[in-house]
DNA sequence: AAAATAAATGCATAAATATGCAAAAAACTA
DNA sequence: TAGTTTTTTGCATATTTATGCATTTATTTT
């Protein structure tokens, strides 16, 4: 699908770099070979719960959310991902695996993050349920960890 | 100077209701007699620091800084009342007594807020020294203060 | 207090962003 | 796989936001 590999980018292109305008996100694309209307990219942005804020030497800057923002607009994102070691698909729910004691801190951040696709987490000592929100399949529940953990699924299988 | 009392408007309305457009916060803005333009607001909301971030159910919202966001776009604030024993004033300055050894961390908080009413904060053990910015009353860092940290003043009379 | 300097504001408009609608693409079903 | 439904997208445009410039208001200096 074009829209995973889209939403992906954006976030990678927000997160390492100050992006002012989406006509200048919507150049960064292309030059990625992607290519899409800045109608799109407004409504990506707003699928990711992406926000503009005043940057610090004037004009703006797009922003993911899940971060701890300072009056500066400086933000910054945990890396849980070495954590986790595999994710599998059980009856409609997703278990994720982690090293030993990580279950839980791992599950609180993923439910910090809010997801709408994840209608709740149960963790015990090294393993994660996610339960999907009625309605949201497999497919949407992988493309969502991809948005939060970026890289994973590809961490995982490599490490395998 | 009508100028700070608007931005202490605008960062209180901002905190309590959701706010879609410039010009809605201009109307409410008119509602509570302080007037001026769209032009006027936008370089306000900037030098606030105030973001717009996506809202969960559609449409846009305003958002202070300080806050941490998850991707609904919803904010929540941690609770550190509990070691806050006490609020005076003294010489137009705040101080702020907290239980021993938190005067520190809370401190970091308030500052962490970015609040624009006050221009600095000095910590010892368990006494905070607030320092308002000029041209903000007493009145204006207690209203602040209760939007920090919501119930603190009924929470500290309770508790005498 | 008058003059000089800086800050704030409104007006008009440029720049940027969101969205209704129709078409195309993708996913699902029988 | 042909038909059906859902999702995604572009186009055109409405809506919203930012800003240059001139003016007013406030602050500082002499």
């Amino acid at each position: 699908m074009q829209k995973t590999k889209r939403l992906l980018a954006i976030e990678k292109i927000i997160t390492e770099e100050k992006i002012t305008t989406q006509e200048e996100l919507l150049k960064k694309l292309k030059g990625k070979g992607i290519d899409c209307t800045q109608a799109t990219l407004s409504r990506n942005l707003r699928q990711l719960g992406v926000g503009r804020i005043p940057a610090g030497n004037g004009g703006y800057k797009y922003s993911l959310p899940e971060k701890i923002r300072n009056s500066e607009g400086i933000s910054f994102k945990p890396n849980i991902v070495p954590v986790i070691r595999d994710i599998v698909e059980a009856k409609g729910l997703m278990v994720i695996k982690t090293i030993p004691g990580n279950a839980s801190n791992t599950a609180f951040f993923i439910d910090g993050t809010g997801r709408y696709e994840i209608a709740g987490t149960i963790a015990g000592d090294d393993t994660i349920l996610i339960i999907p929100r009625d309605g949201v399949t497999i497919q949407q529940v992988h493309t969502c960890l991809e948005i939060i953990l970026p890289g994973i699924h590809e961490q995982i299988k490599t490490s395998k």
